[in-house]
DNA sequence: GTCTATATGGGGATAGAC
DNA sequence: GTCTATCCCCATATAGAC
C-alpha cells in the first residue's frame, strides 16, 4: 500500500509535468492523490518544498547510476581512464532509460527537468545545479584526457553542446515525432543512445578551429 | 514614442522571461507598461493572446532571415546547393545573434522560446512548431543532400541533436557560465555560432553506426 | 482609447477538532 | 495523521463612465 507522502510525489510529479509548476494547484494535487488538502502542507510544508522532493527522489538514484557506470569503466580500463565513447555512454546513457522506463517515472520526470529550468523561481534550478556539480567534477577530467588539443573555452563549450543535445533527447521526444514526420521514436532507448553518442562524441572531436582571443 | 500596445508586449516579454506564463500577472504586466489594467484585454483581447503576441514579433523575422540566408548562399553555391556548414551556419547563426541582440529582445526572447515548450497550455507551442514547419522544408533536403549515407531514421535523430545543440545554446547561457566556472560566456556571438558549427557538422557527418531494425 | 470599479472565481496556508 | 472550515489574498475579465 502506497502512503500518503508517495501518493502526494506521484500525482504531483505527473501533474508538475503536464502543467507546469505554477499552473498546478494544490487543490489538484491532493484531489488526484486522493487525500486531503491539509495533507500536502502537513507532509512537505508548502508546494515549494513539495517540488523540491519531487526533484530530490529522481535525481539521486539517477547520478548514482551514472556514477557507478563511469567507475565500472575506469576498472576495466587499462590506465584506469575509460575512453570517451564509454565516458559519454556512462553520462547519457542512464539518463536516456530512465525516460522510458514508466517505473521511475519515465517521460514525465524527463519532462520537469526541462521545466526546472525554463520555469523559475522555485529553488529547482539551484538543486539541480548542485546535483550536478558532483558529475562534472568525476566527467570533466576523462573528458579532457580525450580532447587534450582543443582550447579551454572550446572544450567547455563542446561540454555546452553534449548537454544541450542530450537535454533535448530526454525532454522533446515529442518534437522528434514532428520533425520526422512520425518515423523516429524514442521506444528503443539503446538505439536512441547509440545515435547520441555517435553524434557527440564526433562533435567533440572536431578540429578546434575557433581562434581564442588574445 | 513608444504605444500602448508595443509597452505592453515589451513589458510582457521581460516578465514572462523571468518569471514565466503562469506566475506573471496581467497585472504585473500593464503595471510595468505603466498602462491601465483594463488596456492589456483592450488591444489584445486576453492574457492568452497576448502570449501568442509576444513570440510572433520575434519569430516571423527570425525564420525569414534564416530563408534570407540559406537562398543567399544557395545562389552563390555552384550546383545551386549550399555547403553542409553553410546551411547548417544559416539556420544557427540568425538565432545566436538574435540571442545577444538587445534591440530584439536579446536573451530574454530566447528564454521565452525555453519556455514555450516546457510550460505548454498556452497554444505557444503549436505557434511554433507551426513556424517551425517552414523552416525544415527548406532546411532538411540541403542537409539530407549532403548525409546521404545516413539511414532515415538516423538522419532525422541527428537533426534533432542539431537543434538540442542549438536550443540549448540559445536558452542556456548561463548554465555555459556554470559548467565552464565562468571561463565562458555568449558575449561574442560569431565565436559562438563557428564553434556549435564545428561541433554540429562533425555530429552529423558521423558514420552511422546503428543498424536500422528491419 | 483610457479609466474606475467591480464581478466572480481560485489560490496557498492554517487553526483546531478528532 | 487526518479532517473541516476558514482566513486572506490575488487572479482574469468586463461594464460602463469619460
Amino acid at each position: 500500500m502506497s502512503t500518503t507522502k508517495d501518493r502526494l510525489l506521484d500525482s504531483a510529479e505527473q501533474l508538475f509535468s503536464r502543467e507546469g509548476f505554477s499552473s498546478t494547484s494544490v487543490r489538484q494535487i491532493t484531489a488526484a492523490a486522493g487525500v486531503n488538502l491539509a495533507a500536502l502542507n502537513y507532509h512537505f510544508g508548502s508546494k515549494e518544498q513539495l517540488i523540491s522532493a519531487v526533484f530530490a527522489r529522481r535525481l539521486g538514484p539517477l547520478n548514482e547510476e551514472r556514477l557507478g557506470l563511469l567507475e565500472r569503466c575506469s576498472r576495466e580500463s587499462e590506465g584506469g581512464v575509460p575512453s570517451l565513447r564509454a565516458s559519454v555512454t556512462a553520462l547519457v546513457g542512464p539518463a536516456l532509460r530512465l525516460s522510458q522506463d514508466p517505473d521511475r517515472g519515465g517521460e514525465r520526470f524527463m519532462l520537469l527537468m526541462g521545466r526546472a529550468f525554463s520555469e523559475p523561481g522555485h529553488g529547482v534550478e539551484e538543486l539541480v545545479l548542485r546535483q550536478f556539480e558532483e558529475l562534472a567534477q568525476r566527467f570533466f577530467p576523462v573528458f579532457r584526457h580525450h580532447l587534450g588539443d582543443l582550447s579551454e573555452e572550446t572544450f567547455f563549450w563542446r561540454i555546452h553542446f553534449l548537454i544541450g543535445a542530450m537535454a533535448h533527447t530526454m525532454a522533446a521526444s515529442k518534437r522528434l515525432d514532428f520533425v520526422s514526420g512520425g518515423c523516429c521514436s524514442l521506444d528503443n532507448p539503446e538505439a536512441a543512445v547509440g545515435r547520441l553518442v555517435d553524434f557527440v562524441v564526433a562533435g567533440l572531436r572536431a578540429p578546434d578551429r575557433v581562434e581564442t582571443k588574445p
